[in-house]
DNA sequence: TACAAGGTAGACAGATCTGTCTACAATTCG
DNA sequence: CGAATTGTAGACAGATCTGTCTACCTTGTA
């Protein structure tokens, strides 16, 4: 008796299995960690079938590329809308991530755990981290005064943030790391900075 | 015909099968991963029975925290010895890691990698990751001179490093972050740095 | 000499993982 | 109506992973 003819499922939900699919595929990769996450695992908690899931997929490698591109435009969209509502301009750059640091679901920066965990063997998230993190540094930039030096503030910033995001991910509370990322924002964007300073001339 | 009597290494070679299995899984826990590391490859890259390896080590779990001991007392030595080797001083940063950034090999900080990894997982990393992250710190502080802010510098240095030495893991090549590190460095320890400048009298 | 300690090789159990396949049901659209 | 599309359930193959176990060998030492 091969199950009968239990048909839980409508069969055709039209919610969409593929996003259903990657809904829940995002959330147990972000939050075990890709090769933790096996496809029956994924396939059990979307509730859709083996076969479902193979014709969107056709393989996990190619879960995984998509993954990435959807964290990429989920959390870029995520993070201008948080920059702007703490008031776009540089000042927001650490009320904005604390918002982050501080959820319970924080597992740090998704690129940064891919590479870890598949650079050797998946070269691609290599280059979408390059891309994701391209366009974090624009996001900043964007943030900053226009000026000859914005492009390299920027970088200097975004390199500091990730700094940030790899150490909220350890540290029992944020609020070192967020402390850090302020001084370090201060100090980068202060009018007498660093080397710039001894060229000022004192009024 | 079970192999007959064929008897390659000596049996009991003595350079320390224990070592050698360590050594192994530290090259390839590093390059690879951790969780895209089987026992077997381990087993069979270091030369040693199956057998004598579970006697030295009961699980892999057991292994993987040897591992990351065993990489914090390497690494912590290469990097006190590389900062002094290049003059001892917070200036000696940036040549020192850019050695490391520059290797091979590199593939980024296994601690962080680890975290990213295991860090639901098998929570022992994170602590481990946690003390590692603080001895770094202190072997940055002892590069700065005796200050009410030293601690604090160096914690916000930390913050920085730990922000090129994963921008270093992506990019195509580490100068731009090995270059970004020596402006927040710069602008972190100058004598007339932001919100402190402003207190200052000029003369 | 006898034996304990520590080594080798490799079969095996049981879980889990990726990916394929069969068989069938519901919906949509020409 | 009838066919294509898209879904369901779940068996299956083959690889790989962790960990156990048997059987035997070598060396140092009491």
């Amino acid at each position: 008796m091969p199950a009968a003819k239990r048909n839980t499922a409508p069969a055709a939900p039209a919610p969409g299995a593929r996003e259903r699919i990657l809904l829940t595929a995002h959330d147990l990769f972000y939050r075990d960690g890709i090769r933790a996450t096996g496809i029956d695992r994924v396939i059990a908690a979307s509730g859709v079938a083996k076969l479902t899931f193979y014709r969107h997929f056709p393989s996990k490698n190619e879960l995984v590329r998509e993954f990435l591109e959807y964290r990429h435009r989920r959390w870029m969209a995520w993070f201008v809308a948080a920059l702007q509502r703490h008031g776009g301009d540089s000042k927001a750059l650490v009320p904005a991530l604390g918002e982050w640091f501080g959820d319970d679901g924080y597992r740090g920066c998704a690129f940064i755990n891919s590479v870890g965990e598949l650079g050797e063997t998946l070269p691609e998230v290599v280059a979408i981290t390059r891309r994701h993190k391209q366009d974090m540094a624009d996001a900043i930039a964007a943030l900053l005064p226009a000026s000859r030096q914005r492009k390299r503030q920027a970088m200097d910033l975004a390199l500091a943030v990730d700094g940030a995001i790899v150490r909220a991910r350890f540290d029992q509370n944020p609020q070192a790391a967020l402390a850090s990322l302020e001084r370090i924002r201060k100090s980068l964007l202060a009018p007498l900075g660093a080397s710039s300073a001894r060229r000022t001339r004192i009024s």
